[in-house]
DNA sequence: TACTAATATTAGCTACAGCTAATATTAGGT
DNA sequence: ACCTAATATTAGCTGTAGCTAATATTAGTA
């Protein structure tokens, strides 16, 4: 499954963004979710494993709840893919950039 | 239309992966995708409106060709997404990185 | 002005993503 | 042991994204 398959949902993606802030019990990911687009917790329910599966959360228990964080590895796969058209809005990619941007790579292929 | 609703399409994807290479005529993109995914014209000429109406691709007349190329915007804002995820894995964005995202960040402003 | 090449458009079909309703599971409290 | 709260799972329905086949458009060419 590529990374965009997962992120071409508008749930998906608020789920991501809430969890971006902070790990969050899937009660109130249910209800954020359910607040903005009315759907009901079993729907909610069925993004999470999705979003599991495919690695962009993990999951941790917590008694009876479920505690939900962002798994990064994913979305720097999107950031990679991105690399290709960065060129397109930075013209010319200064000493400075060229440097951080090198760090980045080579931090890519140990991790 | 979200960046990401649109990237949510292998085909669609790989059109702007060709794209980011330089231009490409629409028969140029019809023999790439038709020979990877085997669809028909009918359907790279779909994907290709698609890509334009949503501001990811602009066009234009060479002849009886359609010239096609990147427009980077909508990417951008792929970009700009990502941002609330990248404390992740640049745990400690140091005073380097700092600076060029600041300067990215004003950049965006201005255009 | 007929013909061809390149591309776009349209109508209609179909598989499947994402939903609901109902039910199952699991942990904790009394 | 029973009950409740939190969450997950399953079966089944439905809208629509993306396809094909056919046709239209547009520009160049003999």
């Amino acid at each position: 499954m590529h990374a965009f398959d997962i992120l071409g949902d508008p749930v998906r993606r608020r789920i991501l963004e809430l969890l971006a802030t902070g790990e969050h019990s899937s009660g109130d990911v249910v209800a954020v979710v359910q607040r903005e687009f009315g759907i009901t917790q079993s729907a909610v329910s069925q993004q999470l494993r999705i979003l599991r599966d495919a690695g962009f959360a993990s999951v941790r228990a917590d008694g009876t709840r479920r505690i939900y964080a962002v798994e990064p590895g994913r979305l720097r796969e999107v950031d990679d893919w991105l690399d290709r058209f960065r060129a397109l809005w930075l013209p010319r990619l200064d000493a400075l950039a060229t440097e951080v941007a090198r760090g980045k790579r080579k931090r890519r292929h140990q991790n």
